[in-house]
DNA sequence: GAGCACTGC
């Protein structure tokens, strides 16, 4: 340790002597370059010479620099150089900022100029400082102070780190005392390879160039005429980052560490089972036990408040079940997300000593782990609904439990209202409603003031940070502060929430360039971009452990708010946004856009660095903006979507009277009727607005009844085979094509080879299923295709279920490959309220409700431009948008839906003058 | 020639 303490000391004489040393020679070129001003008519032979000089000098400088980096470069003293790389980085970032904010350079330079020429002049030659014996200007006296600031923080820490018994090497690959050289290339030769490049170039090339560059740029301010560019240049730094305000502190719940805890020998000595159950004591709702056994005997609905980690998804079933309330039925547990529901049951059957699925199961769609012995059984809330068409009363529960009942799902939206019904006539159901503290209220008041129960969490503290002023470029703003917190804070994982899957792709490429920046002398950042599309092995990436002495930066979209848990996390940057989807009930389109997000979605994002220790949270925007200007909580989802399969499902429940359910939230009137108009033209509903036997059928698919009735009709146009993958490719929507953002092209034509013929949308997809079909569901397929192979094993899956559902409605599967025209006509059968007609100008009008449209440019006939055109969905992004399209002919509208279309309607008036054989002129 | 947050049945 004290070879440790003096090697430290060494450097930083070390880096005192170099600063001197330039300054020195910075003297020299500033007194040639004083003459040169004064002298104002130099020659061109005397200002080139000059100029060679002076380039000698930087070179100069810059090999010795070099070689000062290189003697850095020891690994012993990683430490040291990471400090002098941050210092280093602070004149190199001003290029990244530049190229960032897109100020033209030249006027910047310009600048910056007039500026040093000013304060040139008032340079007072006299007024120099003194640091250990030598003259210096302010400048340069700063330039060491600053040095001298990062000696004693070095120092400092190698203090703390001698306290702390054991001295870590920052960048630990190597294994204690001996330096693991191979390991450590092999990291750093993981970082750098360009996948673009073999195997045989030196993976370092262009780091080393690169660096060299920066380095040359860096002493070649040394070298200019501009004196006091150093201290300009910090001071450009500090005025770029970024204040924040530390506002508030967001409580962690206290308990207590000094639980019994019990010598190895002993609990290994237990069996695993009893383990488990100690472990179960520990958990902070166990002390609440008795007396929620008790509250639940006494009142019929409970609102739960129990904050995460408290153990209540759980236990709370567990204690149920050994109170006996499975002796009259099953105990139900829902969960919004299907993971949630699998592992939570997991986990439970491990703690009562059974084997999964038959005590303790799980049901989620494609799977149902139960048996007849299931006595607690965890599930998705849309799975409860669909058990509840088959089961009205949910006889077999005598316990429902609606776990996070606060990110209000539409699934469990509709679930309270069904649930509260049942209760009144059921007098021995129990409901628990558990939710975040913030809606308890809320649920108390729909369930008819329940009691709220409170169950506190293990949550650390959270530092909540505002800035000081509004961002004008959030992403920017981002960026810095994930470099600002890496320089400036304790190890620890950073989450970034971000929009989307583009602005992800952004920002790494930014960060990975200013780190590049910083060149190999800092801690090694690892950037792992995480969003629902990103296939699922590189998901992966940030669930692998952060190596010692590195620094992991997620950039996530909104998944990580609720639907997945990275461990490790300490600071979350959040810069105040997500993309929300938002429906029109009045022209049925739906738009994706970035809005603001809500308080509760800010303390949500908040509460992901507090997981494992005390956190920060840095919030891109103002402590004002926070209470002003956010909603409380995000509009629950029903009141933004599309309500047809809403419902379909309801009328299939028997409920009828729609606008007076008893909505928690009631969604749109219109939205309603809209939903309503739609299941009659489909014929899922009579005059009366009763449910039909088609329409019937319909709700037996767990699809939008669009595909349901496309399902159905095609009985009749016997491809019912050939629908079937057509609905299942839709209804895995829009990730079946990869489009990496450097391989565009390729996919483009990829995808292209799927709409030879002019197809249409509708049937390229079938043909993509076919093909991967044909080749035995093979995964190399999907990669030479660019196809998301995830996307299409759940399009298998969904299409496996959809063939099973089709014997239950008696439809026979038959296939008809060849007949495109019935496979269209089984499509118009369930599109046919999406139908379109061109217009002279290129744009589409729909037919029913006249709106002006656009065939979406991914679309194949987005060249082709076919006269008549049934869409799958209609989404407003920069233009209003037909996804998924097919051609279509006018008489087919009367003939499938004579009641929706007459022949008015479908008689083109433009169309008779025209010729045949000109109606490509028809576009311009 | 545009761009797709996240779930769920």
């Amino acid at each position: 340790m004290k070879m440790m303490r003096h090697s430290v000391y060494i450097l930083v004489q070390f880096l005192f002597l170099m600063v001197i040393t330039h300054v020195e020679e910075e003297r020299r070129v500033k007194r040639r370059t004083s003459q040169d001003e004064d002298d104002g008519s130099e020659s061109e032979e005397e200002r080139l010479r000059d100029q060679r000089e002076r380039e000698d000098l930087e070179r100069n400088i810059r090999e010795r620099d070099a070689a000062a980096t290189r003697k850095l470069m020891d690994p012993k003293l990683s430490r040291k150089e990471e400090e002098e790389a941050i210092r280093r980085s602070k004149a190199f970032k001003e290029d990244d900022i530049n190229s960032l904010r897109k100020v033209s350079r030249q006027e910047y330079l310009k600048k910056r100029e007039q500026k040093k020429l000013e304060e040139l002049r008032d340079e007072i030659e006299d007024e120099q400082y003194l640091f250990d014996g030598v003259k210096l200007t302010e400048a340069e006296y700063h330039e060491l102070s600053y040095k001298k600031e990062i000696y004693e923080l070095v120092k400092k820490r190698t203090e703390e780190d001698e306290n702390m018994g054991e001295y870590k090497m920052p960048e630990a690959y190597d294994q204690e005392g001996v330096v693991d050289q191979e390991k450590r290339f092999a990291v750093a030769l993981q970082r750098y390879r360009d996948p673009t490049a073999g195997d045989k170039m030196n993976p370092f090339a262009e780091q080393e160039a690169w660096e060299e560059h920066q380095i040359g740029k860096a002493t070649l301010k040394f070298g200019s005429k501009n004196k006091k560019q150093t201290a300009d240049d910090y001071q450009f730094v500090f005025e770029d980052q970024i204040e924040f305000i530390k506002a508030s502190v967001m409580d962690g719940d206290k308990f207590d560490n000094d639980l019994p805890t019990e010598s190895p020998e002993t609990s290994k000595a237990k069996s695993e089972l009893e383990k488990l159950q100690e472990d179960r004591k520990t958990l902070p709702i166990y002390p609440y036990r008795d007396d929620l056994l008790k509250a639940v005997e006494d009142f019929q609905v409970l609102v739960i408040v129990g904050e995460t980690g408290s153990g209540k998804t759980t236990q709370i079933p567990q204690y149920l079940h050994e109170a006996g309330y499975t002796k009259h039925g099953k105990v139900g547990c829902t969960q919004p997300r299907r993971v949630a529901a699998m592992s939570v049951a997991a986990r439970v059957s491990q703690e009562m000593g059974v084997k999964l699925g038959h005590e303790v199961g799980y049901s989620i769609r494609f799977e149902d782990c139960t048996s007849e012995k299931t006595v607690l059984k965890y599930m998705t809330d849309g799975m409860l609904l669909r058990e509840l068409l088959g089961e009205p009363d949910l006889a077999s529960y005598s316990v429902i439990m609606v776990d996070e009942a606060h990110e209000r799902t539409v699934s469990t939206d509709i679930l309270f209202g069904l649930v509260k019904d049942i209760a009144r006539f059921r007098k021995d159901i129990k409901l628990l409603i558990s939710s975040a503290t913030l809606d308890a209220e809320k649920f108390s008041d729909f369930f008819d003031s329940a009691p709220i129960f409170k169950i506190p969490g293990r949550r650390y503290p959270v530092e909540i940070h505002y800035t000081k002023a509004p961002e004008a470029d959030y992403l920017d703003a981002a960026i810095v502060t994930v470099l600002q917190i890496h320089v400036s804070q304790s190890p620890g994982d950073i989450l970034v929430f971000l929009t989307g899957q583009e602005e992800i792709e952004t920002a790494e490429e930014i960060l990975k360039h200013r780190i590049k920046g910083f060149g190999t002398k800092i801690a090694e950042l690892i950037i792992c971009p995480i969003y629902a599309n990103l296939p699922t092995e590189l998901q992966a990436k940030i669930f692998e452990p952060t190596p010692e002495a590195a620094r992991k930066v997620v950039l996530a979209t909104n998944i990580a708010e609720t639907s997945l848990t990275i461990d490790g996390i300490k600071y979350v940057i959040d810069p105040g946004f997500c993309k929300m989807k938002s429906y029109n009930p009045r022209t049925g389109m739906e738009s994706l856009l970035v809005t603001p997000i809500s308080k509760a979605s800010a303390n949500q994002r908040a509460g992901r660095s507090g997981r494992t220790g005390p956190g920060k949270c840095f919030r891109l925007y103002t402590a004002y903006n926070y209470y002003t200007e956010l909603d409380d909580n995000t509009p629950p989802e029903i009141q933004r979507t599309n309500l047809a399969s809403v419902v379909l499902s309801l009328k299939s429940l028997g409920i009828h009277d729609l606008i007076n359910f008893d909505f928690m939230d009631p969604p749109p009137a219109e939205a309603l009727l809209k939903a309503l108009e739609l299941l009659f033209a489909l014929s899922a509903l009579n005059k009366l607005g009763e449910l039909t036997k088609v329409g019937r059928r319909m709700a037996e698919f767990p699809l939008d009844p669009m595909l349901s009735k496309m399902i159905v009709a095609s009985d009749k146009y016997k491809c019912s085979d050939e629908v079937i993958s057509i609905s299942a490719m839709l209804s895995v929507g829009n990730s079946i094509f990869y489009r990496p953002k450097d391989k565009q092209v390729h996919a483009d034509n990829a995808r292209m080879n799927f709409h030879t013929g002019n197809v249409g949308d509708h049937i390229a997809l079938m043909k993509v299923y076919n093909s991967w079909r044909e080749t035995n569901y093979s995964t190399q397929w999907c990669y030479e295709n660019y196809i998301q192979v995830r996307s299409m094993k759940r399009a298998r899956d969904v299409r496996d279920q959809l063939e099973g559902l089709l014997e239950r409605v008696e439809i026979e599967l038959t296939s008809n490959l060849n007949d495109l025209e019935a496979i269209k006509k089984a499509i118009t059968s369930g599109f046919f309220p999406h139908s379109a007609r061109l217009q002279k100008n290129g744009s589409y009008r729909t037919v029913k409700h006249p709106q002006t449209v656009y065939i979406h440019p991914s679309s194949g006939l987005a060249q082709v431009l076919p006269r008549w055109v049934v869409y799958h969905e209609l989404v407003l992004t920069t233009k209003e948008y037909m996804r998924q399209v097919t051609e279509l002919k006018p008489d087919w509208l009367v003939e499938i839906a004579p009641h929706y279309y007459q022949m008015k309607d479908v008689e083109d008036p433009g169309s008779k003058k025209m010729p045949k054989g000109q109606e490509d002129k028809r576009v311009k």
